[in-house]
DNA sequence: CCACTGACTACTT
DNA sequence: CAAGTAGCCAGTG
């Protein structure tokens, strides 16, 4: 298990309920900018393992893009029951569900308001 | 060590 | 908006 999988694990377990997280983000916060893909394949390795949200987790562009018909449904079912509303089209509003609370305590990193 | 894969993304048609 | 393309990175064989 190397950091980026501990920080990602440490992400995913931080999203609150009612939010959501894309792939690329939580690659960007683990120190990865480009490991998104990465991210999906551990959730589906330590998802059991470490409890984790993994429903919270969709793509930059607000769907859920696992393959899986199954796991697709369980996804959408688990958000919805959070509060989340899907688009006709199976998409949700990002603008309003993606998670900002964002910037772990990741020393170096820190918010910069104007 | 090399090649291939993929729950991703941003960019171009 | 859909489809194709090129990067990116860790796991696997």
């Amino acid at each position: 298990m190397n950091d980026f999988s501990k920080r990602v694990i440490m992400i995913i377990k931080s999203i609150p309920e009612g939010k959501v997280l894309s792939y690329g983000r939580v690659a960007l916060l683990a120190g990865s900018p480009y490991a998104a893909r990465q991210v999906g394949w551990l959730l589906n390795s330590s998802t059991e393992k470490y409890s984790l949200p993994w429903q919270r987790v969709v793509n930059s562009k607000g769907k859920v893009s696992i393959k899986d018909t199954v796991s697709f449904i369980i996804q959408k079912e688990l958000l919805m029951k959070e509060g989340i509303v899907f688009k006709n089209n199976d998409t949700i509003d990002l603008k309003i569900y993606m998670w900002d609370g964002n910037i772990i305590n990741f020393d170096q990193i820190h918010l910069e308001e104007s």
